[in-house]
DNA sequence: CGGGCCGTTGACACAAATCAATGTCCGTGG
DNA sequence: CCACGGACATTGATTTGTGTCAACGGCCCG
């Protein structure tokens, strides 16, 4: 499955820029830097916990989940990562980070070596002041994710992880009807939110009622200001 | 309240140095930073949510609460902060960063201008580099804090956030006995784990026939091994 | 055509929330 | 020094959201 196609970083790029003001020139560094792409399977662990790795995983194409050390059986998914980012960029930093990643869908990536990411960082501090705050855009994300499971019930966790989708996939400013696409599986849901796949299947039934489906990895939102107001959803956290 | 009596940041230095080298002129660099002391009650805020400030806090000594966006009345702490910290480091890079702080015991607190702390970082990369760094390790606790409350009972979460703060108190290593102090009600603790009060009450209770008592602010563990049991807790994320 | 993953449904159990009091400690002011 | 008030802790009865267990159904892919 390795291939040796070009690498296109540019929606990291755009990511970064959309933050953190870089030069044409730290752009290309950025966007030469060297990769390869990788296709995986949904379910495939792309890191395990204790594994040290020498490279960071920028997402291509799917979905992949961040799932932090858990003794148990146990599965909590702590994070999602969308196309455009790069799940594990604070093991540039933190190399020794004790998280597990994994293919959530059917995903290409693009592993790129950490010294190379490393050494642009070194030699330019605007990106690295960049990818500090890209760092902490996705804590942000982290302690809003705390908020859902501590002060939520079910249902309302379940639509509040769909506008945080919503905006993450789609940018800003929706309104009205609203479609995007997000391969993922009740089971999933159920990791992320904390709940059981089961009571998620029953919420997302309840769901329906007000306008909002996801039906084979496509979310349809009737009226996007109503999941606002169902989800307690303030887009704010994500800028 | 307020004093312009000379500040320490040396705890917060060392708390750099245990993961970042830092020379001996950069550490005077940061114990050099302007600040004024600041004395506050319980449940002081230090920020709302919508405060634009251009202040970081140091806590010196006390204990300060992080508190996330969150339309409801309900209340979620989503971090603790003890002294030796800056709960607030990441507006450094993300001064929008809708966090609100408040203070939880009797704490007193150094403000430090975000201008000056920035200068800093901007003129000594490896202090950026330690700053980020101490920010991606409050990100692992944010995530490990969504683990707790994701697919542990209340006990068990209880439990953890004990073995947590034993560990961030008095290091690493601990066994057999241990003591700490630990500024907190019942209701603190009920909106850190996502539970009610009274029911962090009934899980206290069942933790002393765990040999484990919180009591006036102080945390009596008889056997360190144990609650780590109970409380399926693992180190390893707090590095 | 068959097997596996995913989604769906129902009955039941249980952990935790809710509601409503009462108790305890501690600082404050008379 | 004592009485008061307020924050915090404790207790019991009851309700409810969510988990658990056990099946069955549907779709996709080989």
């Amino acid at each position: 499955m390795l291939q040796t196609a070009p690498t296109d970083l540019s929606p990291f790029v755009d990511r970064l820029i959309s933050h953190s003001p870089l030069s044409e020139a730290e752009q290309m560094k950025i966007k030469t830097l060297p990769g390869q792409i990788l296709a995986v399977a949904p379910n495939t662990p792309l890191f395990e916990l204790n594994e040290a790795s020498n490279h960071v995983v920028y997402i291509n194409d799917g979905l992949a989940g961040r799932f932090d050390q858990n003794a148990k059986a146990d599965r909590q998914i702590t994070a999602l990562h969308i196309p455009g980012e790069i799940p594990n960029l604070q093991s540039i930093i933190l190399p020794h980070a004790q998280v597990a990643l994994q293919a959530l869908s059917q995903t290409t990536l693009v592993t790129i070596p950490r010294d190379a990411i490393c050494a642009v960082a070194a030699s330019h501090p605007a990106i690295a002041e960049a990818l500090w705050r890209d760092c902490v855009r996705s804590a942000m994300i982290l302690s809003q994710w705390i908020v859902n499971l501590g002060c939520r019930n079910a249902r309302c966790r379940i639509a509040h992880l769909m506008c945080e989708m919503a905006i993450r996939y789609k940018g800003q400013q929706l309104k009205g009807k609203v479609v995007y696409n997000w391969p993922v599986t009740q089971l999933q849901i159920a990791d992320a939110t904390g709940l059981t796949s089961i009571h998620v299947n029953r919420c997302l039934q309840s769901l329906k009622n007000d306008g909002v489906e996801l039906r084979r990895g496509t979310v349809y939102i009737a009226d996007w200001d109503r999941l606002v107001n169902a989800a307690k959803f303030d887009a704010a956290y994500l800028q």
